[in-house]
RNA sequence: GCCGGGGUGGUGUAGCCUGGUUAGCACAGGGGACUGUGGAUCCCCUAGCCCGGGUUCAAAUCCCGGCCCCGGCCCCA
């Protein structure tokens, strides 16, 4: 027998975890909207050009790239940045600014699956284009912080960089290859401070800039601790500006109430490298070995390497597959009952018998009652015992001595009691039972 | 792509080191004992050594490769 495995790094998803999925999704879905945010869904697979555009050769190695039969080179998609800046551009640029979307969708990535990544995985993620203002910012940090609140988390925080910052910084101690530093500085937690200094020698500095590294990662926690320092620290005035900037970010964030979860961390540089200035992580303490639980910041630019006008957005993406086993290692997510409320069983084969069990079972879904009769025509005995498997709190009895008074039996599963009742009693006597 | 640990019915496992009955057990599933009353008991049935190759008289067991799972690295758009 030919036995087909899933494909690495893909989940079955079964109707217990679909029901607490979809639990999670609706929450977030409510604050999304509540934002007004609208939602979007593009295609699963766009030419492999899009994403290449965005971020160079070397990602093509971490998509699922495939010529079609039409020889077009496509793949999946890794996000939904992308298409969105591509419906953008296609279509929205003459839109009323800002553009605000959502999406709740599967994204792939050929990578080595561990814990807390697949290849294909689910964000829930909202793009907010055509405001530069530093209130966009703060919107869709707040937002985040408020989705998150929503599913019940209560301890995590959205630790806040820039990328900017990091660039000046960069500038500032006369290194060209930026990138390679802020990877560098992003890895700063996963190795001792030893470790890192060396790393930062390896990469080229001298002890003064190692020094100011140093002193840029402990850069980390409530703004009127770490704004004076970084003050101190970043001497252009384009980074005096973008300090001041973000000093407005956490005094809107006050303003919308999120202020308790937000932290600074100039340390944070994120992969991305489409990222032009503020950047964000949420991070929630865990033993899962679960990093952060979702990402998002500021790409002035993206739009442009597009194709469109120059337009600024901000955005981020909850990673659905790294929150859910963090909420329920917390007891945060809600039994869900798959169970029907009531089950219809019937006595004998005779056909006069099955039809008014198949009627009554739907007089009860008709009226709002979850609802299954006895598909595989079980004997009494073994009905009754079924039921009590699935946890049935009432079971419906029909039965031709029952029916030649126009009655069937109503059994309350846990204590054992039953009656009979009128036939058109049923809807009423099971809904004062459940 | 690299490193480590794994893979036995649907689920959880024993057996593997030290090759040798019909691969055992529990749960789940189907049927029956029991013809209008469940949660119990008993009986029967269904169903498995991840795939391929090698060694051997003989492979779930030893060896090699692949696939998949768990974790880590790289990478993380």
């Amino acid at each position: 027998m030919v036995k087909i495995e899933r494909v690495k790094g893909t989940r079955d998803l079964l109707p217990e975890q679909m029901a607490k999925r979809r639990y999670v999704f609706e929450r977030i879905r409510e604050v999304f909207e509540l934002y007004g945010f609208n939602e979007i869904l593009t295609p699963t697979f766009e030419y492999t050009r899009l994403f290449q555009l965005r971020s160079g050769e070397e990602v093509v190695n971490q998509l699922y790239a495939f010529r079609d039969k039409g020889g077009r080179e496509v793949s999946l998609r890794p996000d939904l940045t992308s298409s969105v800046a591509r419906l953008f551009v296609n279509q929205f640029q003459n839109a009323p600014k800002p553009v605000k979307w959502y999406y709740m969708a599967n994204m792939f990535r050929y990578e080595e699956p561990q814990s807390g990544r697949l290849r294909e995985f689910w964000q829930a993620g909202v793009e907010l284009i055509g405001s530069a203002n530093v209130e966009a910012d703060a919107e869709v940090i707040a937002l985040m912080v408020e989705s998150y609140l929503a599913t019940g988390l209560r301890e995590f925080t959205v630790n806040i960089g820039d990328r900017l910052l990091l660039d000046e910084f960069a500038k500032m101690l006369g290194v060209d290859d930026d990138i390679g530093l802020m990877r560098l500085i992003d890895k700063k937690d996963k190795m001792s401070r030893e470790d890192f200094i060396a790393s930062l020698r390896d990469f080229g500095l001298n002890d003064g800039a190692v020094g100011k590294v140093l002193s840029l990662i402990e850069l980390k926690g409530k703004p009127d601790e770490v704004l004076p320092k970084a003050y101190e620290l970043f001497t252009s005035e384009v980074a005096k500006k973008e300090l001041k900037k973000i000093e407005e970010l956490f005094e809107l964030l006050k303003a919308y109430g999120a202020y308790n979860y937000a932290l600074i961390d100039f340390g944070i540089a994120r992969g991305f490298d489409y990222y032009t200035s503020i950047v964000f992580e949420a991070i929630a303490p865990n033993d899962l070995g679960i990093g952060s639980i979702g990402g998002g910041g500021r790409y002035d630019n993206l739009v442009e390497v597009f194709g469109g006008k120059p337009t600024p957005a901000t955005g981020f993406a909850i990673g659905i597959e790294r929150l859910i086993p963090i909420l329920e290692s917390k007891g945060l997510l809600p039994e869900v009952a798959l169970r029907p409320d009531v089950f219809v069983v019937y006595i004998g084969r005779d056909l006069e018998i099955r039809l008014k069990a198949t009627e009554i079972t739907q007089v009860l879904r008709k009226s709002g009652i979850k609802a299954e009769y006895d598909l595989q025509g079980r004997k009494l005995r073994k009905a009754l015992d079924h039921a009590n498997r699935l946890e049935v709190p009432v079971v419906v009895i029909i039965g031709r001595k029952d029916l030649a008074e126009g009655k069937v039996t109503v059994r309350d599963m846990k204590t054992g009691e039953q009656r009979a009742v009128e036939v058109e009693k049923v809807v009423g006597e099971v809904r004062r039972m459940l």
